[in-house]
RNA sequence: GCGGGUAUGGCGGAACUGGUAGACGCGCAAGAUUUAGGAUCUUGUACUGAGAGGUGUGCAGGUUCAAGUCCUGUUACCCGCACCA
């Protein structure tokens, strides 16, 4: 069959006739499947896209035969730097570039033949999109979560861009592959900090894997412990740290705080050796985080002469020391150091000889510290002897609340998202600097704040984004005096648009509002939601964060957004490597589509293997799909279109392949689902004739993976379209064959198999096996036990 | 370092609560058809042995009538986090 004619007829008779339209308020249960929507790069369409993609177009294609109302909606995340940077290069405006990119990538989906429903399709660089996201960050800045501080951000001097923690891991910019250096800004930040709690307890109701929630528990990674005070020597003040140790406090031997710790400011003139701590403070702001990392076991410090700390517990005088190894970010910024029972500390105090105490007995600490906090008791330490570790917790909380030293402490490591950019191609942050009022957030009335049209959008030196060289967009007057301000010229970062794309999907045209409310209420939460692993953390951490917020503003109506999260595996280059240009190993879908057609490249991809595995594309393999489906079409030949019925000895093959092909796709096995239907097909193949009815089923299972065959097959037989047509229901009396294969075995090794009747009693079982040929020469001397299991094996034990 | 995952034929990968290891597909071999090539069809295909049989799921142990699956230890690779107190 002419793979192409079939294809283009299809799909012209699907999106003209708006098949795949999402009716609000339909009467119809509803099933909303999101995808997380691409990035419209100018390569277009990539293989790991149609993988991403195909997993929840077989599911929305299943369901429309299910009788649901299917909400599939696609969009495009086209803020972001490597359209800028193709535009600098090219000398292109973005909005050109994304729009031709656009275009294209949908294009593309078409011929791949997904039942998006196009018609809302949303683009984040929109002005009536990003107004709304705009409109969501003056909710934030109204509520205090959004706020501007001063801090040392990451900094890529070749992108001339601040980075977040995520985009310069290893130190390195994510975007350009520079080293990242730390630079001092003003910084927006989004108090995600807030919702730690809320997205650590949301995850509970999550359907995902374990990988997916842990990673997500780790990133927000909540600590239990305690605050507890310590008062200066010297000085009639005291300072906090954070442990999760509180039960060593005896055997605390020294303190440390971060170099960045208000402390060693605010008693400068007490500190003798002033200049030297200086000197390391300066030292350690400069280096990058990749530094700090790579220097992680050569522990570096400056002891603090002139004051130092007393521990609350036993009045001893404890020495401050300010090191790298301590953060201003994470806790307080200053820990009491436990050398005995850390190995952190006990690297420090071998490093700067400063002596250790055991206060939990179970380990040698003349070698190493001892951290278990399973095993061993507490000694040297009071009324906490004799303790575990587990008790002396407790105890220790206990005591210094009532003493009034401390208290029971959470901490998180996720810190706020830094949430400005100084780029041009992105939403612009409606803020207005005001001479007499201050920082004035833009009116919601005045939104959206429209990003100009420039010709000139290289980013300025000094990391300064090219809106702020722009008179027309940043001169501007106060909403509140009407004096002469100053527009905020920085913009949000590319995770800005994605953080409520499926928000704006229930609605995407209201311009009056994110989402008409009741739209939303009646499509959301989203039921199904796949994407990379990647966006596991981030995205998916973010946009919860956004819709929590939205939902406690009274603006949606879901306080969680997704049921359930799946995340397709990497398609590698045919040579095992990750895809990519340098490597020459990427494999190009469209022309797979060419060459074989949509269909033979959506079943590939789904049957390629286990859907989350990352696995290598083979070529050669894709013609093991074609020819699956020329026999599926071969088979139309043997159809007896009189015979209604499914073919008596079919039977039990046909119900059990519609349950475990259903359930393939609800567990997403994908790739097992298909080989079920190989089976079916080579099963009929086998046959003389086989019945309209067995044919139809056959073709409604096939639909969602291959729906161009499927539908051209199907109008044989039919005027309208299998898109709707009832998916078939197994019967769960027909699942059984009369008889079963028993295995024989013989201290259970494999000797024999027997064809039997169906639940036959395990006496009669045990007498045919043991009366068998090949059994009998195992037996003769003697017989210890047999056990039989019904239907399926008997194993004697001689 | 911490957390998670993976390891099964020549290859991609199947195997539900322990119960026929290798489904399905690729590749390969032989045969049929064809002027040839390609395509298609049939049969075979874990390893080993002439054979009955023996051996096999990274490695070493263990539990069990029975282990790819459970337990203990160990190695390699992949992903995530990373001086998180």
């Amino acid at each position: 069959m002419d793979h192409k004619k079939i294809e283009e007829k299809w799909q012209n008779y699907w999106y003209s006739n708006n098949l795949f339209k999402a009716e609000d308020f339909s009467s119809k249960p509803k099933y909303y499947c999101l995808i997380e929507f691409p990035y419209p790069s100018g390569a277009g369409m990539h293989v790991g896209h149609v993988r991403a993609f195909s997993g929840l177009e077989v599911v929305s294609r299943k369901r429309r035969m299910e009788g649901y109302n299917v909400l599939f909606p696609i969009g495009f995340d086209a803020f972001g730097l490597p359209t800028e940077n193709f535009a600098i290069k090219n000398n292109i405006h973005p909005r050109i570039v994304t729009d031709n990119n656009v275009s294209n990538f949908k294009k593309q989906l078409k011929k791949c033949g997904f039942s998006f429903d196009f018609d809302r399709a949303v683009d984040t660089t929109q002005e009536s999109y990003y107004h709304w996201t705009q409109f969501i960050f003056l909710h934030l800045y109204n509520k205090g979560l959004a706020y501007r501080s001063h801090t040392y951000v990451n900094y890529c001097p070749t992108c001339k861009v601040v980075l977040s923690n995520e985009e310069s891991q290893g130190g390195v910019c994510d975007r350009c592959g520079s080293d990242v250096i730390q630079k001092e800004k003003d910084v927006w930040f989004l108090r995600i900090t807030k919702y730690a709690q809320d997205l650590l307890d949301g995850l509970k109701g999550l359907n995902a894997s374990d990988r997916i929630k842990i990673e997500q528990e780790n990133w927000i990674g909540r600590s239990e412990g305690a605050f507890i005070d310590f008062k200066l020597k010297q000085k009639d003040d005291k300072f906090t740290v954070f442990t999760t140790r509180p039960d060593t406090l005896f055997g605390a031997m020294f303190m440390v705080i971060a170099p960045e710790h208000p402390l060693i400011e605010k008693y400068a003139s007490s500190i003798t050796n002033i200049d030297e701590v200086n000197k390391y403070k300066e030292a350690a702001t400069h280096k990058t985080e990749f530094e700090r990392v790579q220097l992680q076991k050569d522990k570096t410090g400056v002891k603090l002469e002139g004051i130092s700390a007393i521990n609350p517990v036993n009045g001893r005088e404890l020495p401050i020391y300010i090191s790298d190894y301590v953060m201003m970010g994470y806790g307080t910024g200053a820990i009491m150091a436990v050398p005995a029972h850390d190995t952190r500390d006990y690297a420090f105090a071998k490093k700067f000889n400063i002596p250790m105490m055991e206060v939990i007995e179970g380990g040698d600490i003349t070698k190493e510290a001892y951290t278990d906090i399973e095993n061993g008791i507490l000694v040297n330490s009071d009324f906490l002897n004799g303790l575990s570790v587990k008790e002396a917790k407790a105890k220790m909380i206990e005591f210094l609340v009532e003493k009034g030293l401390g208290d029971k402490a959470v901490n998180y490591k996720m810190k706020d998202w830094a949430f400005n950019r100084q780029r041009y191609w992105g939403e612009p942050i409606p803020i207005i600097y005001c001479p007499n009022c201050g920082t004035v957030p833009v009116p919601y009335e005045d939104l959206p704040v429209r990003l100009p049209n420039i010709k000139n959008f290289e980013p300025g030196e000094n990391g300064e984004s090219p809106l702020a060289s722009l008179k027309e967009f940043y001169e501007c007057t106060c909403p509140k005096c009407g004096a002469k301000a100053r527009r905020e010229t920085d913009t949000m970062p590319q995770w800005a648009g994605s953080s409520w794309y499926f928000l704006r999907y229930c609605d995407p045209n209201n311009d009056h509002a994110i989402a008409d409310y009741e739209k939303m209420k009646y499509w959301l939460p989203v039921d199904w939601y796949n994407g990379g692993m990647e966006h596991v953390t981030r995205h998916l951490i973010y946009s919860r964060f956004w819709n929590e917020f939205l939902y406690d503003e009274g603006l949606v109506p879901v306080k969680e957004p997704y049921k359930k999260r799946t995340a397709q595996g990497l398609i590698l280059g045919p040579d095992g490597e990750k895809m990519s240009k340098s490597k020459g190993n990427v494999i190009d879908p469209l022309d797979v589509v060419d060459e074989y057609g949509a269909d033979v490249l959506r079943c590939y991809i789904l049957f390629i293997s286990d859907y989350e595995m990352a696995t290598p594309w083979n070529s050669d393999a894709i013609k093991g799909c074609a020819r699956f489906l020329d026999k599926v079409e071969a088979l139309s030949s043997k159809v007896n279109v009189n015979d209604n019925e499914y073919t008596k000895d079919l039977k039990v093959l046909i119900n059990n392949t519609i349950k475990e092909v259903s359930e393939d796709i609800e567990s997403s096995k994908f790739n097992t689902g298909i080989s079920k239907l190989m089976i079916l097909t080579n099963a009929f193949t086998e046959r003389e004739s086989i019945s309209l009815k067995d044919y139809e089923t056959l073709l409604k299972l096939l639909n969602p993976y291959c729906p161009h065959m499927a539908e051209e097959l199907w109008h044989n037989y039919h005027e309208e379209t299998i898109q709707f047509a009832e998916y078939p229901k197994y019967d769960p009396a027909s699942l059984l064959s009369d008889t079963v294969t028993v295995v024989v075995s013989v201290n259970g090794k494999l000797r024999d198999k027997m064809e039997v009747e169906r639940d036959l009693a395990d006496d009669v079982i045990k007498e045919k096996a043991l009366s068998l040929d090949k059994i009998k020469p195992y037996t003769l001397n003697g017989v210890k036990k047999v056990i039989v299991i019904k239907n399926k094996l008997v194993n004697i034990v001689v």
